[in-house]
DNA sequence: AACACTATGTAACCTATGTTACTGTAGGCT
DNA sequence: AGCCTACAGTAACATAGGTTACATAGTGTT
């Protein structure tokens, strides 16, 4: 596991902390779909993402789901600190989007690392920004944007996060993510596509025009 | 100050981190309407809150406004915090709501206490948190609400941060802090009135039935 | 009173999105 | 082949919300 842990945080931790963490945490490794995290589950230990993806979803009280943003290598969900800290239940649903590798480190330690680690506490407070402007995107992407830019948007992330123009998606779950219809999701990557902007198969996306 | 401080902030930090405070920070008293922070302005300190509101609004790059949360008495923008470290703009507008008493903290200092004291990371976490969950709140709102729901809300929220349930707004104010028209809000304040929940007048509203 | 300015009410219309219903088609399974 | 199921295309309609235009009513000023 140590050397997972030089080559993904080995430019911000010092030599000390990867060892505490090599010697706390615990590895864990699962598949693209798995759920790592339900709302209203409590918190016990906060993720590092060694590699992979995870996409981090909100449910309101009917059911209906959203996508918020996605966390990737090298990153951390850094609102599990607080969660922890306050005994708070997840507000948010978590689900491996790729096959993902990640070392689970047990709350007690990231509160010790906090006085200990000058570096894991700008670590923390880096991991909380990060997930804040992107929050703050995906309140921009809600409130700002039409459905068929949402769409092109989608399409974009995605492709970013599984490092391929080739999106294997079906309309229905795009309509999920983005909690609409999948026939306004037909219509509108109909009309996309006729734009240029993508070519539709079944069961996958291409995008032609980035 | 250091009795506001005493006041406000006294269940949460020890004494010597309140003298610190009430030594490096400068009081300031602005009225209602009175703006904090610009989007794309550099941020050098951090402003606790000692009485009044404070509206945090985010604007899209056609000049589009919505409003995300408000930070009352005894809280803060713990934002500013990783802004400053990462020498980042701010992706936000802030705007005294009420008329608004508050200690600005330099940079260097909040830092400085991270490691210092204990609770200051604590509260610094916490109010990462808060906010988070507030921007949770606000991304339901504008993806799970109709307008006429979101309107309601509006001034459930506007009457609990004043602390009166006869609220000082026109229409064209909440359409604007709501990134909708007036014509819209205008014929939903209608209808809840019909419905029995608030009573209109010129230039205020009153809340009926919470 | 006469005026100006702002806030509000409302009608008529337009567009984006959501809904229902039906069709066709690809791929897997027996 | 025949069958089943998931996926995708599309029409027809319903509704929420945005837009334009105009009327009316307070409020303050001269």
């Amino acid at each position: 596991m140590i050397e997972e842990l030089q080559q993904n945080f080995g430019y911000l931790f010092e030599e000390e902390l990867l060892q505490d963490i090599n010697s706390s945490g615990v590895f864990k490794e699962v598949p693209a779909g798995f759920k790592l995290m339900e709302i209203g589950e409590y918190i016990k230990s906060m993720p590092l993402l060694v590699s992979g993806s995870i996409k981090i979803l909100r449910e309101d009280t009917n059911g209906d789901e959203l996508l918020l943003y996605y966390i990737e290598r090298g990153d951390t969900c850094a609102m599990t600190l607080s969660c922890c800290i306050g005994q708070a239940k997840s507000q948010i649903r978590a689900v491996a989007e790729t096959d993902t590798r990640l070392i689970m480190v047990p709350v007690q330690k990231m509160e010790e690392w906090m006085g200990k680690y000058k570096s894991w506490q700008n670590f923390i407070i880096q991991s909380y920004h990060s997930r804040m402007m992107e929050l703050l995107e995906a309140v921009d992407t809600i409130a700002f944007l039409k459905m068929d830019e949402r769409i092109l948007k989608y399409l974009q992330d995605k492709a970013k996060v599984i490092g391929n123009d080739e999106i294997p998606v079906t309309h229905q779950e795009i309509a999920h993510d983005l909690h609409t219809s999948r026939v306004v999701v037909s219509r509108l990557l109909k009309k996309l596509e006729n734009l240029g902007k993508i070519h539709l198969h079944r069961n996958h996306i291409t995008i032609v025009d980035l």
